[in-house]
DNA sequence: ATGGTCGATCGTCGA
């Protein structure tokens, strides 16, 4: 089973493209972030008409999250717990069947929080410690566990080009990055860099100054695995050329492979 | 140091 996250900037301006991806990789589940539509704005029917199932987690003009299955989708959920007052929609789970069993799967949205030292960067810290609570509940159940997403978080100066360029932005900002190993601390395996040790593997280029042109990129959309589901990973790998196509979004689909 | 680019939406925010 292929389980893949896109963050696509604007699921209306990329549905040429989404479209084009799903026939060309078929996942079995596909995460979505940034779709920026509300729910009745999604194109779900073009996703139907490829086989997939869809639950969207919508919001008028940024955020919003999506997941696409081609199996069943239950026990769907919206919103990531732990602060009523939070509107923004960041936040999708499911249930999937995977072979005789089923897997939990999270779409997440993590804030990007800058500038730093505003209550944007406070918004991010406050919305991790939620994610880490949260984690701690769902890795409590014995069903695997996909948090599949864009993290805006660089965890290591190898995963960017040119580290020295992020030290006063959120995404990688001691305390950011701290959140993260908490995260990975419950028991979480980065499924990416378990397979590709190697540095300069990227899945966000900014759209200014030619960055993809000279890979000044970054790795921050992330998915981690319980235990249980890191038992199952077969590959996994980040599908760069999709940067290099036509209208493309800031940031590439990341992909892992389990088995059934 | 500034401005450089997109999407959603239509002046400006978010990234």
């Amino acid at each position: 089973m292929i389980i893949t996250t896109w963050n696509i900037n604007g699921v209306r301006a990329r549905l040429e493209a989404a479209l084009t991806y799903v026939r060309a990789h078929a996942p079995d589940v596909l995460c979505l972030q940034e779709i920026k539509t509300v729910d009745e704005g999604f194109p779900s029917s073009a996703f139907e008409d490829l086989g997939y199932n869809v639950a969207t987690h919508g919001q008028k003009g940024f955020n919003g999250v999506a997941i696409l299955s081609k199996h069943r989708l239950e026990d769907v959920t919206r919103g990531l717990p732990g602060d009523d007052s939070d509107a923004h929609a960041r936040w999708i789970e499911a249930l999937v069947p995977l072979g005789s069993r089923m897997i939990r799967v999270v779409s997440l949205y993590l804030p990007n929080g800058n500038p730093i030292g505003t209550d944007k960067f406070s918004y991010k810290l406050g919305w991790m410690a939620r994610l880490i609570a949260r984690s701690r509940i769902l890795l409590e159940e014995e069903t695997p566990l996909v948090l599949a997403g864009d993290y805006n978080v660089i965890p290591e100066p190898e995963d960017a080009k040119r580290p020295q360029a992020w030290v006063n932005d959120a995404l990688f900002q001691p305390e950011t990055r701290r959140a993260f190993r908490t995260l990975l601390h419950l028991g979480l395996t980065d499924a990416v860099r378990a397979c590709h040790p190697d540095r300069g593997i990227y899945t966000f280029w900014d759209y200014q100054a030619g960055a993809f042109q000279k890979d000044d990129g970054i790795r921050i959309d992330h998915i981690l695995l319980s235990s249980n589901a890191a038992d199952l990973l077969k590959s996994s790998g980040v599908d760069r050329a999709v940067r290099a196509a036509e209208k493309p979004s800031d940031h590439v689909p990341v992909w892992v492979e389990l088995a059934d």
